[in-house]
DNA sequence: GTCTATACGAAGATAGAC
DNA sequence: GTCTATCTTCGTATAGAC
């Protein structure tokens, strides 16, 4: 148990790879035999571990996906004032920190409700438009949504020319001007 | 002249057909074959017509192109506040009029600089951002991308629960939150 | 000039040998 | 568990009928 399984080896290595790959040529730019190469196997081997490219896509995202719902889990328990404000502050987290992967988060979302695996992805992004907007007004939720999208194409965008630091207070500074 | 060419009816059917399958089912989730079943001719009719998808994709996104570019030629011609204001409108009414196709330009932008085609419209964002800051603070324009992107999010994910006024009202409040 | 027919390489995915 | 071989469909290219 201390010691790695075999079995768990080549999973791991083609996951790892496809991060790599996913956050710096995008999801749809990168092949299996890209990821194949990449991770020394074959193709089939890649489609033995995980079912379909997508399915690759879903493992990769799963751990941010994990740590987002998390946090609505958390928030949600809190009251109002302090639910909204725990949520702006770990989402910018969580978006700065994953950056490279909301590369490939914005470049699926068009076709998300096609991808099974990612289902998961969506009901969260309704929970956090609604934690951020801290009512049920529309118009809040509105306003939320519009952070949300402007925070995924702010990080993307501009992933190179901000440090972490100035990424994260800028994108909490708009966040709030937005829902307040 | 009064009539249309010949020549000209199957680009446009083809051109046409493209923008109803764009808006639909997105870019990449359209193939060639798709496009030239319905327009009723043959995938190589399509590729005599435009040179490539990226081709076909370019002659669609030519007339919001073209639309923004005055619309920005017309604001570089205004004093800054006047130009800010000009510009929020006039982007906010162009993103909610081709709304569609937003779905396409975000589905597209991760690998925009892989095709040459739609190397005006990136010129163009970057001019956009400038003059919605409304000055050279890179803070400002930090912001003024964080709305762009914010306003291509919403039109593109809720184009179908609002209507065009409400998008339009909601984008402009938006987008003056975070640029003032 | 306008189109159909056909072919090529690469993609995601599956079947079966080892 | 990993491979090779194979299938289908994609985008693209070209030859040639009308």
């Amino acid at each position: 148990m201390a010691v790695t399984p075999l079995r768990e080896r080549t999973r791991r290595e083609i996951e790892q790879q496809a991060i790599v790959l996913f956050s710096d040529k995008g999801y749809l730019a990168t092949s299996l035999q890209d990821i194949a190469t990449a991770a020394g196997c074959s193709k089939a081997t890649v489609l033995y571990h995980f079912t379909s490219k997508a399915a690759v896509l879903a493992s990769v995202l799963e751990q941010p996906s994990a740590l987002l719902a998390a946090l609505l889990d958390e928030a949600s328990q809190l009251p109002p004032a302090e639910a909204q404000e725990r949520t702006i502050n770990g989402f910018v987290d969580l978006g700065v920190q994953f950056r490279g992967l909301l590369n490939v988060l914005n470049e699926v979302i068009p076709s998300v409700l096609e991808i099974p695996e990612l289902e998961g992805l969506v009901a969260a992004g309704d929970r956090l438009a609604r934690l951020l907007a801290g009512s049920d007004d529309p118009e809040q939720i509105a306003m939320a949504e519009f952070a949300i999208h402007g925070l995924l194409g702010a990080c993307r965008v501009e992933h190179l020319q901000y440090t972490e630091e100035q990424l994260r207070n800028l994108c909490v500074k708009a966040t709030r001007r937005l829902l307040t």
